[in-house]
Formats: C-alpha cells, structure tokens, sequence
DNA sequence: TCCAGTTTAGACCATTTGGTCAAAATACAT
DNA sequence: ATGTATTTTGACCAAATGGTCTAAACTGGA
C-alpha cells in the first residue's frame, strides 16, 4: 500500500531513463477537471502554489496507486469507482474531483504504465555488445515482472482486450521504437554477432516470456509453489532463459 | 459466430485426446437448473429425450460461444447478461432459464476452455524422442493460438486476475499433470536425450511464448501489422521458436 | 383433444453504479 | 477578520444490471 508508484532506478541494472512519475505527471494537464483556467492575479505565493500541487499529487498518487491495484485485478468493469476510493481512504466525490470519471482515471493509470512499460527497451543500441545488451535486457524485464507485477497484470489485461485506448500509443510510440531496435539487431546479425534471427520474434519471446512469470504467477505457484520473490527461484529462472534465448542467437559456430 | 465450440481434432498434429464438449457437457448436470427431479415416467419416448437434449446443447453451445466471445473481450464484470444474450439471439431470461446466473455461465465456460487448453500436454510420454514430442508440442500450442484465440485470451485473463475460480483447477489437476510430465522430461535429461534444463522453466517458456502470440495479438498486429492467420508469418514464428527452444535443449556437443 | 413437461418471453424489482450538485470546510493573502 | 480560490463532502439521481416471477407457447404422448 505504501509502495512508490514511480520505478526507482535503483532497482534496475543500467535503467538510467526512467521517468519519475512525479515529473511527468505535474506537467500533464487533463488530469485535474476544471481549475479556472484565469489563473488569480498573485493570488498565492509561489510556495503556496508549489506546495498544494504537491498535495494534490500525491492524492491523485494515492488514488492511482489503488486503481491500478484493483484494476489489475478486476478489469476496469469489475471495479468500481466506490472500491478505488475506499482503498484509496478518499470520498467517491473527491476522486470524482480530482479525475473526471472512472474511464479517464482508467486512461491516467494505463498510460503511466505504459510508458514505464517500455522503458527498458530503449537502452538497445548498436555500439553495445548483442550478448551483454540482451541478457541485461532479459534481466530488467524479469526483474520488472518481479518487482511491478501490478503493472504487468493490467498492461496484459489492456492488450489482451484489445486495448482500446493503447491501440494509438502501439501503433505509433511503441511501433517505431520496436522498429528502431529491430535495426540495432539487425546490425548485429549483420556484423556476425549474433546468430541470424527474427528480431521481432526473439523480442516478442523476451517479453512473453518474462512477463509470464508476473502475469501468470497464480499458474505459477499453483505448479511449483513458487514465485519471482523467491531469490533461488529468480536465479533459476532467469539462466533458463539465458539457456533459452542466448543459446538460440549466440554465435558459436558459424550457421549458413 | 459460426464456428463451431469444441474442438477439431483435424486441425491439431497429432491431437487425439481431445474431448469434445458435446459428449461432456451431456454428463455435466448441474448446468440446467431444475429440471424436475421426478423423471416422467415414460412420458416421453427415448428418442424424443434424446432430441430434446441434443436441441438444449445447441442452444447452450450458442450461448456460451456468445459468453466466450464476449467474456474474452471484457471481462466477466464487462459484460452484462444482455449483451450476451443479444449476441445469443436469445432473451435474457431464456438464457438464466439455461444458465442460474452470470457467475454460472462464467463458470461453465472457464471450465470447458481449462479442459481443452491442458490436453495437449498430455500426449508427452518417455518412449518418445524429446526433440520430437517438444517440437510438436509447440507446434500444437502455436496452432491453438491462432484456431483458438478466444479461448486463449479467456484463459488468460483468468488467470491473470488471480484465477478464483479455477485457483483449485490449477493446484491439483494442472499440478498433478505438469508433475508428470517434469518426470517425463527428467528422464530424457537422465537418458542424454537432450540438454540439461529445469523442466518446469521449459514448459512455462513454451506456454508463455505460444500464447503470446493470442494474447498480445493486438500489440504484435500494431507492430508487424501481421497474425499468426497469415501463413507466412505462422512458419517465421515457429521457425523461430524452434530456434530459441530446441536450440536450448537440443545435445549437439556435450555439455558439462 | 387434452394433459403434463419443457421452453420462452415479458413485466417487474431491488441493488449497484457512475456521476452531478450545492454547500461546507480549508487554506491563504490582504 | 474578510474575501477568494481550492478541496472535500454528503445528498441525490438516472441508468444499467442481475435476477425473479408469472404466464404463455410449444412439444409429444395418451
């Protein structure tokens, strides 16, 4: 409940380009309904106006943090507003104030993880070694799986119904950079690297496969009794799929 | 909406096990409500039973085809008794009088896709070749992403949200079968018939990355702007899984 | 034709739910 | 203290929804 919504980079290898929530939140606007947009002649002080917009923030934090929990975990139908505001310890009204309906609140969450979501992949870049770029990309997404499971779960929820609101940001955002990175490995390939492969499958497989561990954790621990958190575990899985994933595009011998 | 619930055994390599739902849901009783418990006495002739039924079960079939289709799309606490009805061509009141309630159909639901998506595991046994049954093995749940993707994607967001209905499902039968076959696979490893690997990571991988391409079909049309129906893209993804997969296990040279 | 069992439809209901509104409380500069 | 901008609240509402109930329609056997 008290967990940070905002990645901390801390927590992931080289994730330098993370963005703080915090940051990027204070600048979108359609997040607050109807402020007078005739801002008060020198009404407040600067501090004042500081100091509010950080409260209002880390309301709005609080009640993204319980959408994004119940959302995860109900779908967007199976929550209700009354719930989020419940667990968000606000008054129905009061989340009704700060975010214009249960679907825009639905919205802010959704593109928060997303954007947090596809991070990582930005790292990808030519001068690095395939090897170590990839398996440090295999690394930070399970370790994502591991830490944001919440965010996997509803960025998996979204997609598998079609995601209605993302279908913008994959067509476009997501898409090109996918494109740019498939060049990266392409140049690889290209310069004997790595093994020739598909690089949009060997992508999708990365993220199947990583985010599997958080998406379907109940599957899980239903089979081994176990999950991500267990740290013998985490080893365990994470160098199967080194085994997997680097064996198949490791260039040992030279492949037609 | 004409495509027919259960599955087609044609259309899976060596799929032999497959139970269609019309046999099973005719032993399956506590989907009709009340029937009164007193049987007639000879009121009605053996076949007229019999085609009565067989009209029940279609009318359920269709009902529940509408329920997957729309439960896949959005969830249980998306979709309302009405629209499933609708889609149905049935009143709503005709399909409580077929169905208790919402969660009843869900259920009912679930259940024949749980049934259906764990099958083709079953075929693994030790007198086969590994690298054999394992490619087939992704072949198949290759296939039954692209015929089946509603079924996909239901399973999914079961399980994705926490799986309540189906938590037992998992614990025991899922769990008691995935436990032999981990035993299965062991042996090869024993026998020097493939590499050494946690069996249980290798299924998982195998789930995660066919199912993938059902459940992210969305995000991997945004980016490819192809699915798995496109032939062409079909192979290039199994090829691909061939390589990172049976790459990972295959004994070419021997390992430690 | 009549009857019993079965299926279907429509009227109806209680609850939930997303959302509005006006008023109250709070914070702050003068 | 007073006035203004902002935040919070509770009362209220209309629509949607899950579900019940009763009556009608249909079916097949006598």
């Amino acid at each position: 409940m008290s967990r940070p919504f905002r990645l901390d980079t801390k927590m992931l290898g080289k994730g330098r380009r993370f963005i703080t929530t915090e940051v990027r939140s204070m600048s979108s606007d359609n997040v607050t309904p109807e402020t007078h947009k005739t801002k008060p002649e020198r009404a407040f002080s600067v501090d004042t106006v500081r100091r509010r917009s950080e409260a209002k923030q880390s309301k709005q934090n609080r009640i993204m943090e319980a959408a994004l929990t119940l959302f995860s975990r109900y779908g967007l139908g199976g929550t209700s507003i009354d719930q989020v505001a419940e667990l968000a310890d606000v008054s129905k009204s009061n989340l009704l104030y700060h975010f214009n309906s249960k679907e825009q609140l639905y919205i802010e969450v959704i593109k928060r993880v997303l954007d947090v979501w596809i991070t990582p992949l930005a790292g990808f870049s030519e001068d690095q070694e395939p090897m170590e770029a990839i398996s440090n990309y295999i690394r930070i997404k399970l370790e994502m799986s591991r830490d944001f499971p919440e965010e996997s779960r509803l960025f998996c929820m979204e997609v598998v119904q079609g995601a209605p609101l993302l279908s913008d940001e994959l067509k476009t955002p997501l898409h090109d950079l996918v494109e740019t990175k498939v060049s990266v490995i392409n140049a690889w390939i290209k310069a004997g690297k790595m093994k020739r492969i598909d690089p949009y499958h060997l992508l999708f497989s990365i993220w199947a496969t990583t985010q599997h561990y958080a998406d379907f954790a109940v599957q899980i621990e239903a089979i081994t009794g176990k999950n991500l958190n267990n740290k013998a575990f985490f080893d365990e899985t994470l160098n199967t799929l080194y085994q997997l994933i680097l064996n198949g595009i490791k260039t040992q011998h030279i492949d037609d």
